[in-house]
DNA sequence: TAGCGTTATATCCTATCAAATATAACGCTT
DNA sequence: AAGCGTTATATTTGATAGGATATAACGCTA
């Protein structure tokens, strides 16, 4: 049998969940494109849902990871600080790290 | 501001899940009560997911991880299986590694 | 000042998942 | 042979999260 191990991990602050994957996802397509409600057609997701998770990152972070401007050049928009800079390099290590160090542990652990 | 890192794990087989963080629980449970009704009973879960539950793990498992039987003495029962056994060991072995090994990496992260 | 594309927000609607319920089948016990 | 408590399974019901829709507010642009 060809077991594997997965995991997700996400980033708590007082409780509440301040990151996870998809919320990586969305602030890194809102650096790319510069825009809340673009960013969420590009992942197949809601403005709802969007607008809620950034909303839920900025309250429960020590600093904002997101601008948004209503109106202005081009309607408006939404920018990624240097903070939510850090926070999406900082998660993505980890990440990455988690995974080469679970490999490992199934390897070692030889299930059959 | 006091960021914490949090994980979840599972167990894969073919693409699908075979053993997460509930499905140990319930086969705990079922150890000790010795009856899947009983753990559900004990967990607060339905009877109708537990069944389905367990019925995924053994079904994707290289071998049963637990024994039912209806009727007979007491009704019926299941009982884990040495393998069930060793299935919980490992996992809860590798859960715990991860805690400890995510809890290093969001130290070293020095975040603020 | 009118228009634009955006953020922000409320309301309604629907799809999905789980709980609740009901019932059959089973084999030991007495 | 009847009874018991269990597993196994289908069907109905209910709750909840998320999608769809509509609309207001905003500030630059032309």
């Amino acid at each position: 049998m060809d077991y594997k191990i997965k995991s997700r991990i996400w980033i708590e602050a007082d409780g509440n969940i301040l990151l996870g994957e998809g919320r990586v996802s969305l602030l890194k397509a809102i650096a790319e494109t510069g825009s809340l409600s673009k960013a969420a057609k590009k992942l197949g997701m809601s403005y709802k849902k969007a607008w809620a998770l950034i909303d839920a990152i900025n309250t429960r972070a020590a600093k904002p990871a997101i601008v948004t401007n209503i109106g202005g050049k081009g309607g408006g928009g939404a920018t990624l600080t240097p903070y939510g800079a850090t926070l999406i390099e900082v998660f993505e290590k980890i990440n990455k790290n988690c995974w080469r160090f679970l490999d490992k542990q199934i390897k070692k652990s030889e299930l059959e």
